[in-house]
DNA sequence: CGTATTTCAGAGCCACTGAAATTC
DNA sequence: CGAATTTCAGTGACTCTGAAATAC
């Protein structure tokens, strides 16, 4: 029920980028061109972006507790909850209390569930597109990777434990 | 005075990147880590990263109005008046109306000004440091080259002038 | 006992909107 | 008149904290 916002026309698109060249900018840029993206593409079917990422997974994964989800996914423990109470009031997810460790819920993925997936996911590829629009398949694969390492690198820094099994 | 924090230990941090390879998630985590970075290290000294955009780019271009600094700098109009506020409060900018255009400001860099910058260009090279740790010195490029093209390409779609004089 | 899970309420940052007052 | 500038108040997204209730 969050995070379903409405297009969002931009106003004022601020900078030429002549000073814009410090990383942690850029970095900042991106994620709200690509948020933007999302919330356009995804909200127009009603979805979320987070929702493709925990579907994903339980087709992926096969069903897990929350927990499982938030570290498979890298949704917060706390958003997950938001995310599958909408997930489960559309019916596109199974939650049900673990039988061998009461303190979990157990998600799984129903059949409409599934169909969602196949939807969302071919609307995520669309957005990958546009986001990507500007670069060459090599260059995808780029800038995925380095991402990809940048991430890796200092989350294992932070908690040296997890470090994408 | 705002946007000047403490440390921030990270808690839960989540996803062993799995399924992670998602361009949109990465580029908010990305983002996310880089916003760490430059809070700890920036609030150590009370200041913040947007302060650097703006003396940067006064010391490179010259004095200019608030709306311009906003266009060189691609901090929002808005978001541009607390910046100069804490900078003008620490008597880092001059803030004075234009004789030329009454509706302006003309921001200008003091003395004490450009020796601030000078410290906190020091710490944002640091924080860039930190940030691009795990990249040799073409990945790095790489990385900034292809931000940057990303950024310019999807704002000259949306606001088809600003494309980067 | 300490630890893990679910949940909620909320903080902080960033990007951005909308509108008022002023001046061009 | 329309357009631009400064300013403020506020929204919404995302990541994340803190703590309570429960169960291991």
């Amino acid at each position: 029920m969050r995070g379903m916002t409405s297009p969002m026309p931009l106003e004022g698109r601020a900078t030429p980028p002549r000073l814009g060249r410090l990383p942690t900018r850029l970095l900042n840029q991106g994620a709200a061109i690509g948020d933007r993206l999302s919330a356009e593409r995804f909200g127009a079917v009603g979805g979320h972006r987070w929702q493709v990422a925990v579907l994903t997974s339980l087709d992926a994964f096969g069903p897990g507790s929350q927990a499982e989800l938030s570290r498979r996914t890298g949704i917060f423990r706390s958003d997950m909850v938001s995310v599958l109470n909408t997930l489960e009031a559309d019916g596109y997810v199974g939650r049900a209390p673990d039988p061998d460790d009461k303190r979990r819920n157990v998600i799984t993925l129903t059949e409409p569930g599934r169909t969602r997936l196949a939807e969302l996911s071919r609307i995520g590829d669309g957005v990958q597109e546009e986001l990507l629009a500007p670069f060459d398949e090599a260059e995808r694969e780029q800038l995925i990777d380095l991402l990809g390492r940048l991430v890796q690198y200092h989350w294992s820094r932070e908690r040296p434990s997890d470090d994408g099994s």
